[in-house]
DNA sequence: TCGATTTTTGACGTACCGTCAATAATGGGG
DNA sequence: CCCCATTATTGACGGTACGTCAAAAATCGA
């Protein structure tokens, strides 16, 4: 099975040429850019051969979103590997994040519109199933490591917190941040010149309140996460 | 110019029956469930009368954002009015969000909307500049206290960190806990039973992380918002 | 009561979605 | 090399929704 014919290698690249397409119409026009004729034309195929590819419009989101989760996981995964105190390791975990929007920006236009549109109804359970399956993986190593933080001693939690809300805490401050910072601009205006400094330093105050050693004020993970982020982006699938 | 004719009050009173039907359709079923059509067939109008109000679907979607930004303004700068120290102040505009939030659910899916659709283009200056001046003013409210807090001696800022971080970081982190907690159905599975709780110890703990006096440590802010809560919602307008 | 003005209507033009019968391309066997 | 069964591609078509505008209805003052 690992060997495929050549029609199925056309199909699978075929494919991955409307979603590049389609990724790009999605930047330019929003989501009512997001057109199946124009995408057809620009494929110079016709708009039925798209449809053998994806049973609906709503499909084609969701196989970005797809892309794009799977892509953010495998990050994930190497930046929750790296070598080092717990601590280390989580801010690795946030560069990854960074390194993420940078990498895939349209995932965050999906994002919303998949969130606002509930077009779930209309989409095939398989696919559904694999975006489900992404976000809880993320969660899990992130989880994994304030885990491991506990055990090693870096982390004290309080009483009556978990290590999934600590997850929750960080995985809000990065989706609110960066949703702002995408789609509000004029951030200089009302004082942030740069949210993913801002953002930086947010997720430092969380987890220096939570006393996650070593502290923001005894290690520089500024210049932690700028090689982290370096070393992720370089190593991107593809 | 305030006494107004019947035709006005009229004309206003319709207006905000057709939000009213907006707002419900669109909680039925999301953007895709927003239709002129059956907005004029509920209303017992005909399209042409609906388009006398608002000149297209973006212009309905902006006029609910701004109804409920403008709620949204209201309750915060009601809530940092709230006497006490600086940070049960902060934590009272977090209780606001909440209360917010649970008043006007609608307004997360306009504000995914609005972001993914590139639909500024189509909406008239007017009501962009309310929108920009709602978020200019929440912005203001909370940065006020922030700095209230640093002039009292109740939080100093470390270097390089500007009052706006704060904000920025407990916005983030609002928004993001909010959309999460809005748009994921599973939260419970992943170890989150209540969003609301784990967001409150975000808070804390980013608060705590700065230094704000008092710490969480020191005061029982959950049961202090539980009272501004009740408190804000009971006198929202209308 | 009448005519001028305002308001309301819904048919119409346009755009896009998703389908499907018709057409074209492919490729294996004679 | 040709033939035909199978597969791939096409674009016309039906349906739905947006936004417009000329015509019809309602309102109002004289």
């Amino acid at each position: 099975m690992v060997v495929q014919t050549r029609k199925q290698r056309e199909i699978h690249e075929r494919e991955q040429k409307i979603l590049e397409v389609a990724r790009a119409h999605l930047l330019g026009g929003g989501y009512l850019g997001l057109n199946m004729e124009r995408i057809a034309a620009e494929m110079e195929y016709s708009k039925g051969t798209i449809y053998q590819h994806f049973r609906n419009k709503e499909e084609i989101l969701i196989a970005l979103a797809n892309q794009a989760l799977q892509l953010r996981t495998s990050m994930f995964n190497r930046a929750a590997l790296w070598p080092g105190r717990s601590r280390e390791r989580i801010a690795a975990v946030g560069a990854a994040a960074e390194a993420f929007v940078e990498t895939a920006p349209h995932y965050f236009l999906v994002e919303q519109i998949v969130r606002a549109s509930s077009i779930w109804e209309k989409t095939s359970p398989e696919r559904r199933e694999i975006m489900a399956r992404c976000e809880r993986q993320c969660v899990a190593i992130v989880s994994g490591v304030v885990r491991d933080a506990v055990a090693q001693g870096d982390l004290d939690l309080p009483e009556h917190h978990s290590p999934e809300d600590v997850v929750f805490g960080l995985w809000s401050l990065c989706l609110g941040a960066q949703t702002i910072s995408f789609s509000s601009d004029s951030l200089a205006e009302i004082g942030i010149p740069s949210p993913t400094q801002s953002l930086r330093r947010g997720q430092n105050q969380m987890l220096d309140g939570y006393g996650w050693r070593l502290l923001s004020t005894e290690f520089d993970y500024f210049a932690h996460m700028d090689r982290v982020k370096r070393e992720i982006a370089d190593h991107v699938p593809e």
